[in-house]
DNA sequence: TTGGTATCGATACCTGAGGTAGCGAAACTA
DNA sequence: TAGTTTCGCTACCTCAGGTATCGATACCAA
């Protein structure tokens, strides 16, 4: 589920006051994705999301500021770490290229993907929060996998998920897999791994 | 202005009855991309530019069925057609993706872009009209002038286009001329153009 | 058991934006 | 002068994001 977790009451005073929030947050994650897999994400609206997960629209409200956030806390759990486990830099490029391909092209998730990132074009704040928690834990985590300063790594992502997506909105497909070895085949030579050559 | 022209009334029956329109699609283009400069692309209504065109709403209306074909027509005109005058492959490439980088620079434009990709995402109708106008023309002139298939040419507009889109949407800056070299640099050598080794 | 607090579902509502309908006036042709 | 189409204008419809309110409920503490 990707955040807070509770922290198993140890840190903070017990537990806050009040009636204690039902552990709905995977059921409405699981149907935003439904949701916007079956209608597109402008017509996924937060009242049938709400109506999908059996849960009131406001309950929705209480626990996200606006369907932007709501979407990005699903990509984030529907996403999880990137599995960085290649023997060297060519190996490990090309399987998080692959990971990313993979869960763009799981149902809802990339039109969610693309949707929220409209949205953050032209709303500031949601773009904030999209670099922040988004996209922010995987540059570093790329940064410090393969050594590649902060620029270099923006531009990795920009390349790889700019792709993705813009086949996705073009298309309304995923790419597919051929597509995909070739997007890996270009990248990862730039960057300086070894493609099979040595 | 890009589109028919009037074809200096030689072929259809000299000109269709009633009142003429007025000439001011390219006044509504101008104040469509300064509008989205100012404001954004969502808070860019059609009322708003209707108003700093000097025009009523229902004008726009009646020219355009939606704000998503406006926008497209509107950055037709601000495209043009490629300038594909390289003298080898890399550099036809090069120039490419140079003037699209450059073009997605100039204000309002890339908003734009990013915007209607954006609506184009969750809007069947309006993707094919972004395919077929936007995209195809292009589609067809790197076909022509690199000699490459149809797939790979979609994927180098992919991959361009989808980077340069993706850098403007999370930071909201257009992509830096470094950033746009070592975008040639990666894309030209994969397409078999030389860039200076021999 | 009683009080305090925060969440729950439900309903009603506000705002803003895309898009349409209908009007009289204007610009052109025949 | 009659016919046709566009013009600007105003009023309106629909839908989606988001808010406010209310009684009911689940928990804790005294």
């Amino acid at each position: 589920m990707s955040y807070g977790v509770t922290m198993s009451r140890a840190t903070a005073s017990a537990r806050p006051p009040g009636r204690p929030r039902s552990g709905v947050n995977a059921v409405v994650f699981a149907a935003t994705l439904r949701t916007v897999h079956e209608l597109g994400y402008a017509r996924a609206t937060v009242d049938r999301i709400a109506a999908a997960a059996g849960v009131a629209k406001t309950t929705i409200y209480r626990r996200w500021p606006s369907k932007g956030e709501l979407v990005v806390d699903c990509l984030l759990d529907a996403f999880g770490p990137v599995p960085l486990e290649g023997t060297g830099r060519a190996e490990l490029m090309a399987s998080a290229i692959r990971w990313i391909a993979a869960k763009i092209s799981e149902p809802g998730v990339g039109d969610a993907f693309a949707g929220v990132f409209s949205d953050a074009v032209s709303d500031p704040a949601l773009r904030e929060v999209l670099a922040a928690r988004l996209q922010e834990p995987y540059r570093v985590a790329l940064h410090e996998a393969l050594g590649e300063p902060d620029g270099r790594v923006l531009f990795f992502i920009d390349v790889v998920v700019g792709t993705l997506l813009h086949r996705l909105g073009m298309t309304g497909e995923p790419m597919v897999d051929a597509d995909v070895a070739e997007l890996v085949e270009m990248v990862v030579p730039h960057f300086g791994g070894d493609t099979g050559t040595g």
